[in-house]
DNA sequence: ATTGAGAGCCAC
DNA sequence: AAACGTGGCTCTCAAT
């Protein structure tokens, strides 16, 4: 502790430096009879170590190259008084040292270089002030700053806003843990809430869901949301490695900027009693949060259909699904708990059988498992996947049949119907979760954040999800949204009259790959079966391998249904090969009407990795999953207005409730009316459609998800009533 | 106790 | 000739 508070001091930019430069010199004397820290540090670097790890080391040795940074004597000696040589574990030790002086520093400088034009507002003289140059601006950044990243349970504790033609960049604290006089929270809250709730001033912001939540908990409505520079950041390079606000300021406007982590650490905002600390962070985020705008909006007018689709679809997206989040799921925890029960007995009667055959292992470490599994068997095994090496010995050996029951029972018990409970809010009794509307890098959502992914609860546990009382579930299923994407961009007649005609695309499919009758590839035949999972191996640009594994069948096997795939739907095979040859010459592919680009840089490189394979199979399924994805979201913000309409009318509340991909869901009241279904089909069907192929959607109404009825069954039960 | 990597598996 | 669709969570295991 004495050595690091020593090492701490040596680094302070105040002091000295010749102090520095004497003490360090100091220490390489002592250190001198032990091992040479170049050749430790050769060998550091020999080992194999994590990219994070490796770039700290980098870090730490710069810095003691250069003087900035040296060993703690405390390290450099052993109990016996011998010398110690440097380790990596000391190394890293330093680096933590190293990130507290540069955080120190940094923090220093930020607030002596602190413009004028960043203005601490405290008084209500002030913020007067400000609100006046707000009276004349057309567009304002804003920014919330809380106690943490949790939008259900923390909270705001300053506003950051920048009136943009005045170029003022304001932070307004008020419930910052400090001696300083700040503004009264309500106060502040009811001076800037006309201004948050103004239509006609147009807002940017930086992740704006967040403030958006934040604000929302504070009963303000943010209207207005002209951008996002996230969001907008995520269509012009999807590829990004990070899509912090200090990142991207750093790399494409050249401004150094430290993210917050770097800066605070885990502490929340209001914890930074030092407002002129606070005030230099904050307010800089709203000052090149306009920078980045600005930037961004000069490279996306060189693709105005991406930006109509940024400014028309994803930017209108954000409150949708901040709306839709806010919602909320609602547990059926008697449900819950009995089934749960039920499991866990089942579990653990399999557990202790399993243990009985294969010794005492844990069955859940794979590494434990396979040479036990080995050893039970007699059977060489590559792995312990359950689909890919387990399935096709289950017959064999009855240890693997209940195995396999074994696992699939636990995961369903560990991720989900235990664990979705353990996530309820306190206070409201509901389950939130995060949906990030460009998750994915193909522009799909992705879920999840604060424990669960809402994208991919199995059907047992989709049970466990109820309406309220007096509500119904409304689900809306887009029916083969992928394969219609797919027609729509090959143009294969086959495929384009199927869907024209209405007939069962899998059966036809069956019928032409196999080479059977129409009639002999109905449901529940082999043949459709097979058909279906080749169709999405071929939406989803798989190749063989995948096909093999997704129906259990040989390599060769998976090849040829796959050969007599194309040679049936050669302008399907054409089209994919188009989009290998558009892959290579470009480096990306275009998304439906050149709305949105998957850049696939290594298509352009013959010496990267994944040349021959990955972009490939990514060039066709990026096109349709993200054309898909597209066709979701502008109909998500038709099924808000939808939900807008119908509340209005008076007759209950009406809300998004969860997106799955291709499937919508709305909270609706019980009453709803065979006319509101009919609405709702309408702005499924008719919201986006793929050129010349008609959308068709499943509908089901339910109180229990997963659980849902026909609407015909519906009305009949209603009736019946 | 916390962190990070890897294996495995759920969804569309 | 080749051939890795997109995510997120839980578990183990090794490291601090």
């Amino acid at each position: 502790m004495e050595g690091l508070r020593l090492n701490l001091d040596a680094l302070k930019p105040a002091a000295p430096k010749t102090d520095a430069v004497q003490a360090t010199a100091k220490r390489k004397a002592k250190a001198k009879t032990a091992e040479p820290i170049e050749e430790s540090w050769r060998k550091i670097f020999a080992m194999k170590l994590s990219d994070a790890d490796r770039k700290r080391l980098t870090e730490v040795k710069a810095a003691m190259d250069a003087g900035k940074l040296a060993r703690d004597p405390a390290d450099c000696v052993n109990k016996a008084g011998n010398p110690k040589a440097f380790s990596k574990a000391e190394a890293l030790r330093l680096w933590k040292t190293l990130q507290e002086a540069q955080r120190e520093e940094t923090l220093r400088q930020m607030v002596e270089n602190t413009p004028d034009n960043y203005w601490l507002i405290t008084t209500e003289a002030r913020l007067d002030e400000f609100l006046a140059l707000l009276d004349n601006e057309e567009e304002i950044v804003f920014d919330v700053e809380t106690t943490g990243t949790d939008v259900w349970n923390d909270y705001i504790v300053g506003h950051v806003i920048t009136a943009i033609k005045a170029d003022v960049h304001a932070y307004i604290p008020t419930k910052h843990k400090t001696d300083h006089p700040q503004l009264d929270n309500e106060y502040v809250l009811e001076k800037l809430c006309p201004y948050y709730e103004d239509e006609s001033i147009g807002k940017l912001a930086h992740n704006a869901k967040f403030d958006i939540h934040m604000l929302d908990r504070e009963g303000i409505k943010l209207r207005g949301l002209t951008w996002d520079t996230q969001e907008a950041m995520r269509l012009l390079n999807e590829n990004e490695p990070s899509f912090a606000l200090k990142n991207l300021v750093t790399k494409y406007l050249r401004i150094k900027s430290d993210t917050y982590g770097d800066l605070f650490g885990k502490i929340g905002f209001d914890e930074i009693s030092d407002l002129n600390i606070a005030l230099a962070y904050a307010a800089k985020d709203g000052d090149v949060t306009r920078k980045l705008r600005d930037f961004q909006r000069y490279q996306l007018t060189k693709f105005p259909e991406i930006l109509r689709y940024y400014e028309t679809v994803e930017v209108p997206l954000i409150s949708v699904v901040q709306k839709l989040e806010s919602t909320g799921f609602n547990i059926d925890l008697g449900f819950a708990k009995e089934y749960g029960k039920e499991i866990k007995a089942q579990i653990d009667r399999l557990y202790a059988e399993i243990i009985d055959e294969l010794g005492d292992i844990n069955i859940n470490s794979p590494a434990q498992l396979k040479p036990a599994l080995e050893k039970a068997t007699g059977e060489k095994l590559a792995s312990t996947d359950a689909k890919k090496v387990l399935k096709p010995l289950a017959k064999k050996y009855p240890i693997i049949k209940k195995l396999l029951e074994y696992k699939e029972l636990f995961k369903l018990y560990s991720t989900y119907i235990n664990a979705l409970p353990e996530l309820i809010d306190r206070k409201t009794r509901k389950l939130y979760t995060n949906f990030n509307q460009n998750g994915a890098k193909t522009g799909r959502f992705s879920s999840g954040g604060t424990g669960v992914n809402l994208q991919n609860q199995p059907k047992e546990a989709r049970k466990l999800f109820v309406a309220p009382k007096g509500y119904a579930i409304l689900g809306g299923d887009w029916s083969q949204q992928e394969y219609r994407c797919l027609a729509y961009f090959s143009q294969d007649p086959k495929l384009v009259d199927n869907y024209l005609q209405g007939n069962d695309l899998y059966a036809s499919i069956a019928s032409e790959v196999f080479n059977k009758p129409i009639e002999d590839c109905g449901d529940g035949s082999v043949y459709r079966k097979q058909a279906k999972v080749i169709m999405l191996a071929v939406a989803y640009g798989g190749g063989a391998n995948m096909l093999k594994d997704a129906i259990g069948i040989t390599k060769q096997e998976a090849q040829k249904f796959l050969d007599n795939f194309f040679e049936r739907f050669p302008v399907v095979k054409k089209w994919v090969e188009s989009n290998q040859a558009f892959v290579k010459k470009h480096g990306y592919v275009w998304m439906d009407h050149s709305q949105r680009k998957r850049r696939l840089p290594d298509a352009k490189d013959r010496n990267a990795k994944g040349y021959y394979s990955a972009v490939y199979t990514q060039s066709t399924n990026a096109r349709v999953q993200g054309s898909a994805a597209i066709q979701t979201k502008a109909t998500m913000i038709a099924l808000q207005e939808l939900c807008d309409r119908k509340t209005a009318e008076g007759r209950g509340e009406w809300r998004i409730w969860c997106v799955v991909h291709d499937e919508a869901l709305l909270l609706v009241p019980e009453t709803l009316t065979k006319e509101d279904v009919k609405d709702f089909e309408d702005v499924m069907v008719n919201t986006y459609v793929f050129g010349n192929i008609p959308n068709k959607t499943d509908i089901e109404i339910m109180r229990r998800w997963g659980d849902g009825m026909s609407v015909d069954e519906w009305f009949k039960n209603k009736e019946a009533v």
